[in-house]
Formats: structure tokens, sequence, C-alpha cells
DNA sequence: AAAATATCGTAACATATGTTACAAAGGGAG
DNA sequence: CTCCCTTTGTAACATATGTTACGATATTTT
């Protein structure tokens, strides 16, 4: 995984380290973002909510960073408790170093490449989230992910962490796949997909 | 609405100007993209496909830019056609020269605030998306703007495009408002939905 | 003001999906 | 190999949502 700081020199002294243990808090809901980070080493859960609704978990592992894209917008409050899931060391860097820090080309090639692909992710999630039945949203992920990977065989951790990618109960997907596979659209054992003629 | 060149100078010399009738065809899906462009006048239409679905249509008009997030990135090939919905003119940038324009600490920090706020919507999108029933997309869609805006009362467009961005059926979600209506938990008229207690 | 057009509410009906529960199968630990 | 725990398939049932159609109301056009 690319690490904003890969090849990069001369970046320490916009810096500083600071390190969490296991569930301490890192930054509360509602709390305003002044810093970019990145996850140097450990792990950090984002929860996302909406007030009373829970809406989305989101872990981060090692390289990867949160706050760049709050810290520079009129509203940059966290929409999210941040929390440490293992020890954790971050490397943070306040708002006003952040801008000082990109002027490293470097630094700015690796995040415009960070950055991409954190939309292109994002985009991907709508446009699966944006398909109307399960059976299209399989599809749509099946067809996208085999482009992407260029094989017809799409190897996946669990039929749960696709339901829940997909956003549909698990025996809905289980239920929907077997309907394909009846249909000689798919076929599917335990660890993969394989899309069919 | 920010553009990219605001308050900036010497830029130019980084970028061209290039016009397009009318429905004229800009780029192809599949073709790859080595620019960044910034529509100067006119709109175009960006629609988007997987091969045999149609995801998307998104709509830039003037100062709103695309390829930014695809230029950098491996497999930066189109995923939709772009044309032009009016006669338009379009600034741009070839992919060599928008690292060096990004040098420009103005056009940085304007880049930076664009790309900022498009996550952040993007991001909005997936968390709407993501509710499970038509009720929680509308109360999320109502709570989330009452919030953004500082108001309990909200103006739409119209049904049919609150429908669409909810990527729900008009009919199912008038059927929704009216329920929500008659529990007293929102009251509604044509141009706006407002969240009682 | 009248006509044409767009938007919206409403209802009946079909169906895809959610929900729950349980058994079968698989995989890992000892 | 056996036991335990996780993942998955399966089924029955309830229900939310999609679909279609039409009349009412609002808006725009001439």
């Amino acid at each position: 995984m690319k690490n904003l700081f890969n090849n990069a020199k001369d970046f320490e002294k916009y810096v500083y380290y600071k390190e969490y243990n296991k569930n301490a808090i890192i930054f509360l809901e509602g709390e305003k973002c002044n810093n970019v980070c990145v996850v140097i080493k450990g792990e950090i859960s984002i929860v996302t909510s909406n007030y009373d609704f829970l809406v989305e978990i989101n872990n981060l592992k090692e390289n990867e960073m949160f706050g760049d894209s709050l810290v520079l917008i009129d509203d940059n409050r966290y929409l999210g408790n941040i929390m440490a899931v293992k020890d954790t060391k971050l490397c943070i860097i306040p708002k006003d170093n952040w801008l000082k820090l990109l002027e490293n080309k470097t630094i700015l090639k690796n995040y415009l490449e960070i950055i991409s692909n954190k939309v292109f992710k994002i985009q991907s999630k709508v446009k699966i989230l944006s398909q109307k039945s399960i059976r299209e949203k399989i599809l749509f992920y099946l067809i996208s992910e085999s482009k992407r990977l260029n094989k017809k065989k799409i190897t996946i951790k669990s039929k749960e962490s696709l339901a829940l990618y997909l956003n549909v109960p698990r025996p809905s997907l289980s239920r929907e796949l077997i309907n394909l596979k009846n249909e000689s659209i798919i076929d599917f054992d335990r660890y993969s997909i394989t899309l069919l003629n």
C-alpha cells in the first residue's frame, strides 16, 4: 500500500507522532478536525453515525490516512468517533502544516494518487448501492471485479463479507446466488464466484 | 461556486482551451484519460455505464471539473461517455502539466477544497443509499440537510428529483412521505418538507 | 383565460426482499 | 479423529417496495 511519505524526505519538521492504547478514543464525533493523520502502526476504527442511526464502520490500517477530506472544508467536524482498536501510533500533521507539506512534490504526487483511488473506491460503492435489485448488485459487482482483475473467477473472503459490502442480508444474497447458479449465469463455491459464458 | 483558478495567476501556460458544439462527444468510454478538464462555459454530461447497465448521469456546469480523479491512477480509462449538452468551452490541462500546475499554491489550495467537497458529497450519497428502508432514507436525508442548513424546513426542487436522489420510485416516496405526515413526524407541501418536533 | 403540460397523490396488485430459525457443511484446535 | 465454532444453505412467512394506471392539482404556454 502506497504511503503518503513514500520516497519523501524532509517532512519530519511538519509532523509529530502520538501513541494511543487499545480502545482509546482519538477524536470524538462533533470535534473539529484540525489535523491530517496517518496510521503508522496499529489500527483505528471510524464509527460514523447520524445522530440516531449507526451508518458505517470503517477501519483504517497501517499507511491509511484520515482527516484530509475534512480539514480544509467549512464544516470540519468529525462525523463519527475515532478509536484505536489496537495499540496505535499516529503521524499527525497540523492543519497549518498540511499545505506546506504538499509543496513537497513527492508527497503531493503520493497524495494525489491516494485521494484519486479513494474517490474511485467510493464511486464504485455508490454504483453498487444504486443497483435496484440484489441480482443486479451481484452481477454489477462481479462484472466490475472481473474487468478490474481481468479474470472470471472472483475470490471472496466470505459470503457474509460480500453481503455486507453489497448492503443486503446474507440469506437474501444466498438465495439470489443460488438462482443465478440454477440459471447457469454463475457458478460458486465457498471462496469464489465465477462468471459463466 | 469555487473555481480551480480562483485568484490564481500565471497558469495559462499550462492549459489550453477547446470548444465543442452541442451534442458533440468529448471523450468516449474506455478512452484513456490524459487530461484534467474544467468547464469554462456551457455544460457537459457524463453518462456512466457498466457495459450493460446504465448507472448514472452526471451533469457538470461551469467551473466544475473532471478527469482529476482518473488522470493519475493506473487504470485511467473513462467509465462513461462525456458529451456536450450545450455549446461548451473546456479548459484542458494535459496530464504532464497537472502536477506542475498544483505547485501553484493558490491552485493547490483551491483544488484541495474542491476535492474535499467532492469526497464529502459522495460519502453523503453512500450513507443515504446505505439506509435500509425508504423511511430511513427520507429521515436521514432530512436530518442531514436540516443540520447542514441549520433549519427544519428543507426546500426541494420536486418530489421527482428527491426520489431520484434517494434512488426510489416516486410513488413509493410519496406513500412514505404521507405515512410520515400522518404520524406527525414531518409536514410537507409541493416545495418543502419540514421536520417536526 | 383557456389549453396544454408537468407534477403529484392515490390505490390495487404483484413480487422481491427482509426476517427468523435451524440444519448441514466446513475448518481449525487439540 | 473428534469436538467445537463458524460459515453457509434452506425454507416458511411477513412485509416493504416496485409497478402501473389514473385522476386531481398545479404550472406554464399561448
